[in-house]
DNA sequence: GTTTTTATACCCCTTTTGGGGTATATAGGG
DNA sequence: CCCTATATACCCCAAAAGGGGTATAAAAAC
C-alpha cells in the first residue's frame, strides 16, 4: 500500500568534502539507472541552502573535522524536512559520542568509508527501504550503549492518571479546548497535561502518542 | 484545585424569539439567586456576536421557524466554544430530523415549551450538573433512532487508492510535509487529498479519520 | 463524445497544535 | 522538614493543520 515507490528512482543528495570522493561517488550515482543525483555539494553550507530545493529521499553526508558541524548540518536539515533520510559516510568510528550524536541529530545510517562501494550502494537501498544500514562496528557500538544505562522502563506508571485522561479523549479526536471542556479545566492546563505526555512518551504529536500508548 | 468557576451561580444566556416567552424567561431566571442572566437575545445573530462576551455555562435557545437558523446558530457557537451546553427549547417535536439535527449540531438537552416553568429550572440544573435533560417525547425518539438504521455501512469504494495511502501515512502521525515526501508529491496536493478525505468521512481532524476509517 | 472522477499544483486565510517558559498549591516520599 | 511529582493556570511564539478557493490533465464513466 506504501505506493509505487520501487518504480521511481531513488532521489539522492550527496554532501562530500573530499574531492576525490566527490568524483567517485558523482561517476557512481549519476550513471546508475536506479538513483537520480539530486544534489553534490562539498560544503554544509551549500547543502544546506540547496537541500530545500533539491528534495532528495537520502543524504549521504560525508562527516569530517570539524565533526560537529556535520553533525549540526544534519540536525537542521531534519529539523526542516524530516523525511530525508541521512546516511552517514565518514572515517570516524572511534569516539563513541560522535556515532551516538550522529544519531541523535537524525542519521539512520552510518556507513565507514572503508566499507567499499558495493556496500554503499546496498545501505542506500536498505535505507531507503526503511532499514537502517551500519558498518558492524557501529552496530556494535549501539548495543552496547544499552548496557551503560539501566534500561529503564516499567511503563505501568509511566503516564499519570490524569495524563491518561487526558491521552484517552485526544485519541477520539477532540480538540485542546474541548478536551478542557470536558475535564473542567482550562486549555493551557490541558496543553500543560499534553506537553508531559509527548515529553513522557517520546513523541511529537497526538498520532504517534496515541499509536505508542495502544501498543 | 479544581478550577474556581462554578462554584457560585449558574451563568444563563438565553435566546428567545418570542416576545412573551422573553419576558418571562427574564423574570424567572433575573431574580433567582441560583442563576445569573449574562445574557438575554432576541435573534440569533445576536447571540452569536454578543456570547463570547459573555461567556455563559448554559445557553437556553429558543428555536423557531425557520428551523436551520437555530440549529445553524448551536452549531456555530459550540465550534467557537465547546465548553458551553446548550438547551434547546422549541414548541417542535415532531419532526424526528430536526431533533436529531439539533443533537448533532451540539446540543445536550431538549425541552419543549410546554413542559413548563419547573422542569426547565430543573433542567437547566441537570444541564449544568453534566446531564441531558430532555422531554419524554424526546427521550424515546433517541432511542428509537438506533433501531432505523441496519448499523452497516457500505463503505468499499469510498476513498480512493491514494486517499487511502495517504490516510495510512496520517495514521502513522506523519506530518503533511513527510506524506508529500513519502508520496513524491507536493505538500498542496497532500492536503487537497486530506480534504477529500475529511469531506468523505465527514469528520474534521487526523484523529477522527483514523478512528473513523479503522471501525 | 461529453461529463465526471481522480490526481496534481497553487492561492488565500484562520485556527489548532506544539514547544518554551514561569508560577502556585498540594500530596507524598525520603 | 525538604524535595519531588502532580495538577493547576498563564505567557509568548512558530509551525502545522485545516478550510475555502481555482486550475489543469488524464482516465473513467456515461
Amino acid at each position: 500500500m506504501v505506493a509505487e515507490r520501487n518504480e521511481t528512482k531513488i532521489l539522492l543528495a550527496i554532501v562530500e568534502n573530499d574531492p576525490l570522493y566527490k568524483q567517485a561517488l558523482e561517476s557512481i550515482f549519476s550513471l546508475s539507472p536506479e538513483f537520480e543525483l539530486t544534489g553534490l555539494w562539498g560544503d554544509t553550507e551549500t547543502a544546506v541552502r540547496e537541500i530545500s530545493r533539491r528534495y532528495p529521499h537520502i543524504v549521504l553526508m560525508d562527516i569530517q573535522l570539524p565533526v560537529i558541524e556535520g553533525i549540526a548540518c544534519i540536525r537542521k536539515l531534519k529539523k526542516v524536512n524530516p523525511a530525508i533520510q541521512f546516511l552517514v559516510f565518514t572515517d570516524y568510528d572511534q569516539d563513541d559520542e560522535l556515532v551516538f550524536d550522529a544519531f541523535k541529530a537524525g542519521a539512520t545510517g552510518y556507513l565507514l568509508k572503508k566499507d567499499g562501494p558495493e556496500l554503499l550502494i546496498k545501505s542506500i537501498k536498505e535505507l531507503h527501504a526503511g532499514g537502517s544500514p551500519m558498518s558492524r562496528s557501529i552496530a556494535r557500538k549501539l548495543i552496547n550503549f544499552f548496557g551503560r544505562y539501566p534500561a529503564i522502563d516499567g511503563k505501568e506508571h509511566l503516564l499519570t492518571k490524569r495524563e491518561e485522561e487526558v491521552l484517552a479523549l485526544l485519541s477520539e479526536g477532540k480538540m485542546y479546548k474541548e478536551v478542557a471542556a470536558w475535564l473542567g479545566i482550562t486549555m493551557e492546563t490541558t496543553k500543560k497535561h499534553i506537553k508531559h505526555i509527548y515529553s513522557k512518551l517520546e513523541v511529537q504529536n497526538r498520532m504517534e502518542a496515541v499509536n505508542k500508548w495502544r501498543s
